[in-house]
DNA sequence: GCGTAAACGAGACGGTACGTCGGGTCTTTAA
DNA sequence: TTAAAGACCCGACGTACCGTCTCGTTTACGC
């Protein structure tokens, strides 16, 4: 069989090596004043082979994010709400601590500068992140462990706007021991 | 008396021009796509003007905001941490929720996007607004009304975090039931 | 074989469009109201591609001028130093008089404010335009129709000079009759 | 008597001031980076005050010039036409040299970027110069020391001509071997 | 001396053009 | 077909000066 589409292939290496200037510029300079230019020079690439496969900065940020990003895609389930919480949120935090603040304070400041961008991360992305702790809450509520009058829409906003908050805010770290003290701050809001 | 200093004052309608250009564009376009030109031009102020006064965008939209924002600046002191808290609540989320949305949202991308504006919003506009919470429920634990174990950061984090993460993330309002829903988690978490 | 450099090749046609545009406005408003701008809009070509091939408002008059300017290059050589001037003096003439009188006044006029393009100006455009004099002229003083102890230089400076006023002054045509009038005075200085 | 009009008079030493300042500036960037807040700023004069004087740049260094220029208003009458000639132009060759050089330079430019101010100079500046020599030329025909057939104007030509040229070119000094070198020329061309 | 009046400094104003940067597109040669 | 190279049009940047304006202040004259 074989039969590959004719032509040059995609160059893989060409992919990670602009993955890899973005994020390193963004590192260097903020993601303000990132430019598709800098990446292309810093990637050795042509600015064509960018536009190619991607729709703009923030649309690369958002690929080399998913590369680095571990799974927070499936929720813990281990019959306990007081172990699952802490699990998801310190996973959850390990994720965003690591270098990756930085490119999702990017998307933040995206997400203001581009509606249409905007509208795709709030459905995605955002979303994506929340669906996990739902799931582990209606679990939790069917067990018995959450109220049923809790609103566990509100306990998300509370838990990921802090997450947020810290990002945006920079007042103070993102490590475990805000994990914990947010693991016990929803446990008691659960209740 | 008196003695002003000596050349042409400046013009108190070229600054309100130029602030309510700002914020009517940023309502037709977004942040993302103003200009400082096409504020220059939409408010007939010449580009230098702006210059004279502003150091940027952000800083207009920054004083824009001051502008319409009513004052959020003095703590409630009803001698009732459950009455504190709702009237302000109530005050900071009809504050945002005004057509303030879209221009906290803006300065909520600066901060991303300029490091130095980062510094100064965190320490000025963040801060400033968190204080007089921060008052409210000291007085409370003074009362009683909040135990004595409770870290009153975490707190500030959970709300403003929540209000900040509806604007970013959009998927409901900033209503009164919103206003409240925190009050009551709030309550139940400072005792 | 053949193997040219890789990337889009230079357009001629927006090079031509510049060149052709510049001189219009010149004609239009003359060089004190010439704005690269207006060369642009007017030659349908962006400020970039004309910063990217010329160093400035001058640089592009030259470019034009050169590109007008028929073979003045070439000192005649008859035999005779009457004809050789005649010759000489009334191809300098035409060459100015057709529609360059405008681009050669606006060089000078950029000689005394730009003290580099100056520098090139007299050692390159100047200075090429004089060799073919000074040439006919050494030849005629070998074949003893000069004296030997004229000042060629001095005669340089009175012929140049002469039509360099008339443009300056315009107070009288840059016509044949000039030219021949010239021709008579050189021939009687020289002799 | 007396009787002067109401008001503040005029400050004479404001006017000298922006003349200095003019020239200063003028010697040490080129006319070419003049700016009229320059002057004011170098002369501690408000710009208003420039404006209410002169019409702009041109107009203060023709002030100047007119300033620091002697007499070359008046042709010499020896009766004999070497010494009349040669006086003018060493007067002619002094006046310009001193340090008036860039001050003609100017002007040349002012007259090839702005036509209102060339008409002005040509009919004035120029014409007032070139007076004398016709003059003096005039009464040198009348006795006979001037061929009858000799174009007075192609004269004035060749020797104003000469004298800019070296202003434009800068190729060899305006000195009094210069002026006497002319003288013969003249004569020459005068029998 | 006191009011009128012009000139003065300071400096903000609406503009125009500057020269640069980056965006996203297009056109070439090479793999 | 993809890639690197690099020129293209376009729009905005922040700056420099333009010539005008509006202040508070100064300096003359005529009443």
């Amino acid at each position: 069989m074989s039969t590959r589409s004719p032509g040059r292939p995609r160059s893989e290496q060409a992919r990670q090596a602009v993955l890899a200037a973005a994020v390193r510029l963004i590192e260097e300079d903020g993601y303000g004043s990132l430019t598709i230019e800098a990446i292309a020079l810093r990637a050795g690439v042509s600015k064509q082979t960018i536009y190619r496969w991607w729709s703009g900065k923030a649309d690369i940020v958002l690929d080399a994010l998913e590369e680095s990003s571990s799974q927070t895609a499936t929720a813990p389930d281990s019959g306990s709400l007081e172990s699952d919480l802490r699990v998801f949120l310190r996973r959850a935090i390990a994720d965003m601590a690591a270098g990756n603040a930085e490119l999702l304070g990017a998307l933040l400041a995206e997400t203001q500068l581009d509606s249409g961008f905007a509208a795709s991360f709030r459905t995605g992305f955002l979303a994506r992140r929340r669906l996990p702790l739902r799931e582990l809450l209606i679990r939790a509520r069917e067990r018995g462990e959450v109220a049923s009058a809790t609103d566990i829409e509100v306990l998300g906003d509370l838990l990921f706007g802090a997450l947020w908050y810290r990002i945006l805010s920079a007042h103070a770290p993102l490590d475990r021991d805000f994990a914990d003290g947010l693991t016990d701050a929803l446990l008691r809001l659960a209740g």
